[in-house]
DNA sequence: TGCCACATGTGTAACGATACACAAATCATC
DNA sequence: GATGATTTGTGTATCGTTACACATGTGGCA
């Protein structure tokens, strides 16, 4: 830069204003430095020092709970990220994905990333990444969850909706199932119904802290067996070996309060939780879905009732069902999440929300760009019913 | 960080090997800093004063001929970006998507990237944008289009995949059609036959220079009025008014080859271009592509054939026939691209490409980290023939 | 005329880290 | 025990920019 200023024959301050604060300086100064510059084969304020200097980066930092490739593999993080990338289109800034691969080192690539704040995609309360997050002292908005105290937050009520949803789709079921997605980082696909005895809590463990929630039988090394808890080493994916669902124990908050809701809806009908056989994917993908759904809609006690956490999840139970001869109400209603392009030729009666405007409202969060209605209005959702969940 | 290195008294290069090149020091030393740091809130090494000194960002950008939402709101570019995402995570990179709206703005955005190389995806021969990158004088590799000195290349021989497809689809047809992506950066949609008289040109404007390629009417101040050639001022939506197309001033090098292809195809069976109709869409969406098909399927020469330049448009196709009462391959046969998801239980013939491996083979090439495959094995393409060809 | 506001240009002093070269201690090898 | 290789720690110089404070000229306005 020393060297345009010289040939341009003005100070190095100048320069520097013809390139960052253009109404700065005169015309005539601004196109004497340009015309150096292109003289001299100058590409422009190098970032990295213009970044030291002045503190900012002009990028949006991204995080996602998954592999880096969600972000262009999953439909519901992509419509996210679509909202997120309309912000940062308005507002210049570059939109940066953090490469997480599920490793150990995540952490560390969250600490080097040259971001001015941070947008976090659903992910564990035990994800040692969201502490990497706060210890940059960036600002930063988690989408989902978890909860954290100095972190913004977006998420529709995904209990209220999930409950809302529970009572459209299990009225007159006998058998209900959940299509679920994973319980905790481990996800480990497998099938089995609720823990018994379970208790309806209000809100254990959602409330924003420091950590993640403390459940029974895992807060000490004197472990107590509370029923339900998934013990440590139990993790296989044998139905039968399976000890039930509890949804407390589910360290992704989505998840957890999507299946209190559905709990909350089939204990209204005077049912329990352990009458729910829940079968968790291991991915948000219909492929996998088809398979357990295969395994929810025979033997015994062959659900008559499923309840989704998204629309790709109910498509692979269509095409189970469908494999299997069963018929859409009149076998099984069925509901989704989401409603995607696929859901409504589909019949399929889902949750809609925009996570395209939830993309965006967490993009202008964390670039200090609120509107009025990012403060006041709740992230909205609705029931959209559609044949599906037709029983005759 | 010096204060860092003095509370764990050690020296400050051995602060920054601890964070940069952990092998570098002892264990014992690490864990000294790393105590340090912890107490005093450090949170690891400024990431512009390390780029700044070392000269490396972590960052591979990606520059997108369309507005920065299309990275997750095409299917096509979605999918070339999990490739290069993938490779990212391989590697530990960041992906940064560069803010680009459409607007002369584009050019800074790109010249303060803070990035080691750039990927672009398909875009203008006159998109200042691959200047600009071309001026940073950091590698960069450019998927489609276009092709210039001094830029990595990738693309698959869309001419002899279009050419391919064209003898497919247009097999028997006496009223051919194609529904194209946009002819340059104006984007216009409309619908016109082809240039009549057209010559098949081998490659012209096809191999890499450092400009725009020069066509004839275009080159100077002094117009020739070539037959078929766009005047600046004739750019309407109305068909009547439309000039013909002309494959060859297509400034979008993908477009252009296949366009060059289906017209190798249809030359073949004695026709002349100007036999073919065009429609253009602006977008690659099915809504448009059904507005446009409407017209194709009207009117006293409705097409019998059409060739789509993706399935997406293919689907809006096929939706239009739908409405009118067409059936695919017996009034239509038709023809799409990419073999996405909806082709195979459409039925749709299509070219398959692995747009995940292309976009793959770009990051690898742009980062440096080649594989053998990538240098010795030409981009994968092959059609595949589904009932949407098949005439009676 | 005098005064202030505004536009425009300049010099200095960091911003926070790493490349590089070197020194000392440790280890393996014959 | 001598030699060279390896491991580990340290200073110095420098990367390229912008914040800040200040100087100058120009025009408006009472």
């Amino acid at each position: 830069m020393a060297e345009v200023a010289r040939a341009a024959g003005v100070s190095m301050m100048t320069v520097s204003y013809a390139y960052g604060q253009p109404g700065r300086v005169s015309d005539e100064a601004r196109a004497k430095v340009r015309e150096a510059a292109e003289r001299l084969g100058y590409p422009g304020p190098h970032p990295g020092a213009r970044s030291l200097r002045s503190g900012r980066t002009g990028n949006l930092g991204v995080v996602l709970g998954e592999h880096l490739t969600y972000a262009f593999d999953d439909p519901q993080a992509t419509r996210f990220l679509s909202g997120v990338a309309q912000v940062c289109a308005d507002h210049g800034m570059a939109l940066t994905l953090v490469p997480v691969t599920g490793s150990p080192s995540d952490v560390d690539r969250v600490t080097e990333a040259a971001v001015d704040a941070f947008v976090v995609w659903t992910t564990a309360d035990d994800d040692p990444v969201v502490d990497a997050i706060t210890a940059t002292g960036l600002p930063a908005v988690v989408h989902g969850g978890p909860r954290r105290d100095g972190l913004s937050f977006v998420a529709a009520d995904d209990r209220a909706a999930a409950a809302a949803m529970g009572r459209e789709v299990f009225a007159g079921a006998r058998h209900p199932g959940v299509l679920s997605f994973p319980l905790d980082r481990a996800r480990v696909s497998r099938v089995a119904f609720g823990v018994p005895g379970s208790r309806v809590l209000p809100e254990a463990g959602d409330a924003p802290g420091s950590g993640p929630p403390q459940t029974a039988g895992t807060a000490s090394g004197t472990a107590v067996s509370t029923p339900g808890v998934t013990a440590p080493d139990s993790r296989t994916t044998s139905a039968d070996a399976s000890p039930g669902i509890d949804p407390d124990t589910s360290t992704f908050r989505v998840t957890r309060r999507r299946l209190r809701g559905y709990r909350d809806a089939w204990a209204e009908t005077g049912g329990d939780w352990s009458q729910v056989r829940v079968a968790v994917c291991s991915t948000n993908s219909a492929r996998e879905a088809e398979t357990l759904a295969a395994e929810l809609l025979t033997g015994p006690n062959a659900c008559d009732a499923i309840a989704a956490m998204s629309d790709e999840l109910a498509l692979g139970v269509l095409r189970a069902a469908a494999r299997l001869g069963l018929t859409v109400p009149g076998d099984l209603t069925l509901s989704g999440w989401d409603d995607s392009d696929a859901a409504a030729p589909a019949g399929l009666t889902t949750i809609a929300q925009s996570l395209r405007d939830q993309g965006a409202r967490c993009a202008r969060t964390a670039l200090g760009h609120l509107t009025p209605a990012d403060r006041d209005t709740d992230v909205a959702w609705h029931l959209i019913s559609r044949t599906s969940t037709r029983r005759p």
